[in-house]
RNA sequence: GGCCCCGUCGUCUAGAGGCCUAGGACGCCGCCCUCUCAAGGCGGUAGCGUGGGUUCAAAUCCCAUCGGGGCUACCA
C-alpha cells in the first residue's frame, strides 16, 4: 500500500507554528515511507476564508521547505484540491446518506438543542444530540416538500462505540452516547467540515491522517461517515498540541504564531523545521541537530510523544545560531546582504561589499538571528557622528581614554602594511608603551572606530575599516575628550 | 457538567521491571580561553506530581488521587 497522507490548513488565518508541525510531521512519514504528501485547502467556512490566508500557508509551506507532491496550487488526479469547488461532491454525499438512512433532515432548532444541552449538563448525562426532538417521518416529508429549509444530520447508530487504533495514542474507544448526530449539511448546502475532510480522505484515497489532538474527539464522526460511505477508514495519528509558556494552547496571545513572524525576525527554514520535530519527537540519542533528509532518514510516527509541548523560543534561537555558523560564506551573504542594504536605506557598493564579505567570518559566530548582522557591520558603512551612550562612559571618560587613542595613533599611522597582523602587532606594543592592560588600551580604540564596547574583534575591523579611515576616526574621538 | 487525552530537570526529551546513585539538549551558574561581544572547552544546578499496591526489584505494571490540556458550533 503507497502511503498518502495530507495537510488540510483551513485558510482562516496565516500559517500557525502549531500547523507548520503538523505538516512537517506529515511531510517526514510521507518522505520516510515513499509515499506521497498531499496539500489540500480545507476552506469550507466561507466566512472566514481568505485568499491572502491560503497564500501566507502556501508561501511559507515553501519557505519551509515542506514541498508537497500533490493537491493545491499543483493539480493532480483529483481536481483543484479545494473544497469549495466540490460542493456538488459533498451534497451528492449527504443525499446518498439519506438515501441509505445513515443521515437525516433535521428540524431542530439551535434554541431546542441549547435547551437539550443544557438539560443533559444539569442531569449530569451526556450532551450529545440523539436526534430525539425531531418530528415524525410524516412530518419531515411534509415540511421538506414545503420548501422548508433544513440542516442534514449524520445518524450515529447508537447503541454502539467506535474504536480505532491510533498510531500515538493507541486503543481509542468512544462510546456513540458521546458523539453528537452532527451537522453534515448546513441549511445553505454547505458542507461542514467533518463531511467535506471525510468524503475528500476517502475520494483521494488518504491512508493516515495525521492532524492534531483538537480532532480526536472528532474522529469517531469520521470514521462512522467513512464507514457509511462503504469506505475503509485510514490509519489515524493525533499529535499533541503546542503550548505556549503558560502551559495552555498555543495561540495569539502568546505572541508570535504566525510563521511569518519568525521569518521575518530573521529565523532560518532549516532552524524552525528541526525545532519543530523536537517538539514531539527524539531527532537523536544525544543529538538534537538533524537535517531535513536525516529526520526522514529517522522519522517513526510511533515515536512520535503523546505529551503536549511547550514551544520555547530560547532553544529556537540557539538552533537558529548554529545553523547561522554552519553556513558558508556565500550563503550567508546571500542571505543578509539585502537586510544590511535595507538598514543602511542604500545599497553598498562594491567595495563595501567586499568589506562585508571580509566581515563575514567574524560576524557569523556572533549572530543568532539575522537582522543582528547589520547591527554588527553598519559601522563599517556610516560615519560615526554618536557614540554609544555607556560604552563612551566607560572607556572614554577614564584617564586612558585620551592616552590609548595618542599611543594608537602614533603607532597605527607608521605601519607600513595595514593588516591584521601588523595592526595587532602595534597595538600590542602600544600596551607596553603605555602599560596599559589589553581591555583599557584596546577599548577606546574600538569605541573610537564603531561607536560602542562591543564590535567584532578589533583588529580585524581596523583593517576592513582601512587605515585612513581608521586613523580618522580615532582622530574624531580624540578632539572630543 | 459529560467524554477524551496527557503527567521524567524551568523547557524539549531518552527511558518500554534490574544497564538509572535517571542520560542528552536548551536555559541558568561557575571556571578556562580571550582585545569587547560571541563562539568554543570544562564543570555545576535541577526531574520520575502524590498515595497505595504487585514484585526479590518500579520512572517503567495496577489502582486511586491530584494537576494540566482538548472536545462538547449550521468553526475547523
Amino acid at each position: 500500500m503507497t502511503v498518502r497522507v495530507r495537510f488540510a490548513p483551513s485558510p482562516t488565518g496565516y500559517l500557525h507554528v502549531g500547523a507548520a508541525r503538523t505538516a512537517l510531521y506529515n511531510y517526514l512519514f510521507a518522505h520516510a515511507n515513499g509515499g506521497t504528501f498531499i496539500l489540500r485547502s480545507d476552506d469550507t467556512d466561507r466566512a472566514r476564508s481568505t485568499e491572502e490566508f491560503q497564500q501566507d500557508i502556501l508561501d511559507h509551506m515553501m519557505w519551509l521547505g515542506l514541498d508537497w507532491d500533490e493537491g493545491f496550487g499543483k493539480g493532480g488526479e483529483h481536481g483543484s484540491y479545494r473544497q469549495s469547488d466540490r460542493y456538488d461532491r459533498y451534497r451528492d454525499v449527504a443525499h446518498d446518506l439519506i438515501e441509505s438512512g445513515s443521515a437525516y433532515y433535521s428540524f431542530a432548532t439551535s434554541e431546542q438543542l441549547d435547551g437539550f444541552k443544557k438539560a443533559a449538563r444539569e442531569a449530569g448525562t451526556s450532551p450529545a444530540y440523539d436526534g430525539s426532538l425531531e418530528p415524525g417521518y410524516g412530518e419531515v416529508a411534509s415540511r421538506i416538500a414545503a420548501g422548508e429549509s433544513a440542516v442534514i444530520r449524520f445518524r450515529v447508530p447508537r447503541p454502539g462505540e467506535t474504536r480505532f487504533s491510533d498510531v500515538v495514542r493507541d486503543d481509542m474507544v468512544f462510546d456513540h452516547k458521546q458523539v453528537d448526530d452532527f451537522v453534515i449539511l448546513r441549511s445553505d448546502g454547505t458542507p461542514t467540515y467533518h463531511l467535506a475532510s471525510t468524503v475528500d480522505d476517502v475520494d483521494y484515497g488518504i491512508t493516515h491522517v495525521i492532524r492534531g489532538e483538537d480532532l480526536l474527539s472528532s474522529t469517531p464522526k469520521h470514521i462512522l461517515l467513512t464507514q457509511a460511505m462503504g469506505a475503509e477508514p485510514a490509519t489515524y495519528a493525533h499529535l499533541s498540541l503546542l503550548m505556549g509558556p503558560d502551559g495552555k494552547k498555543l495561540s495569539k496571545r502568546h505572541g508570535d504564531t504566525a510563521m511569518s513572524a519568525y521569518r521575518t525576525a530573521g529565523f532560518l527554514p532549516e532552524a524552525i523545521d528541526n525545532y519543530l520535530a523536537l517538539l514531539g519527537w527524539s531527532v537523536g540519542d544525544e543529538e538534537d541537530r538533524a537535517s531535513m533528509s536525516e529526520m526522514v532518514d529517522r522519522f517513526d510516527l510511533n515515536a512520535v510523544s503523546k505529551n503536549p509541548a511547550v514551544f520555547d523560543t530560547q532553544k529556537l534561537e540557539w538552533l537558529n545560531g548554529v545553523y547561522i555558523r554552519e553556513m558558508g560564506d556565500d550563503d550567508f551573504v546571500a542571505r543578509t546582504l539585502a537586510g544590511v542594504e535595507d538598514d543602511l536605506g542604500r545599497e553598498l557598493t562594491d567595495d563595501e561589499a567586499s568589506q562585508f564579505e571580509a566581515m563575514v567570518p567574524l560576524v557569523k559566530e556572533r549572530t543568532k538571528l539575522l537582522p543582528e548582522v547589520a547591527d554588527q557591520v553598519r559601522f563599517l558603512f556610516t560615519d560615526i557622528d554618536t557614540y554609544d551612550e555607556k560604552s563612551w562612559a566607560k572607556v572614554m571618560d577614564k584617564p586612558e581614554g585620551p592616552v590609548a587613542l595618542d599611543a594608537a595613533t602614533a603607532a597605527l599611522s607608521g605601519l607600513e602594511t595595514w593588516s591584521t597582523e601588523t595592526i595587532e602587532g602595534a597595538l600590542r606594543g602600544v600596551l607596553e608603551d603605555t602599560g596599559l592592560n589589553a581591555r583599557k588600551g584596546f577599548q577606546p580604540v574600538r569605541v573610537a572606530i564603531s561607536g560602542s564596547t562591543v564590535s567584532p574583534p578589533l583588529f580585524e575591523s581596523l583593517e576592513i575599516l582601512g587605515r585612513e579611515e581608521s586613523l580618522n576616526r580615532i582622530a574624531a574621538a580624540r578632539s572630543l575628550l
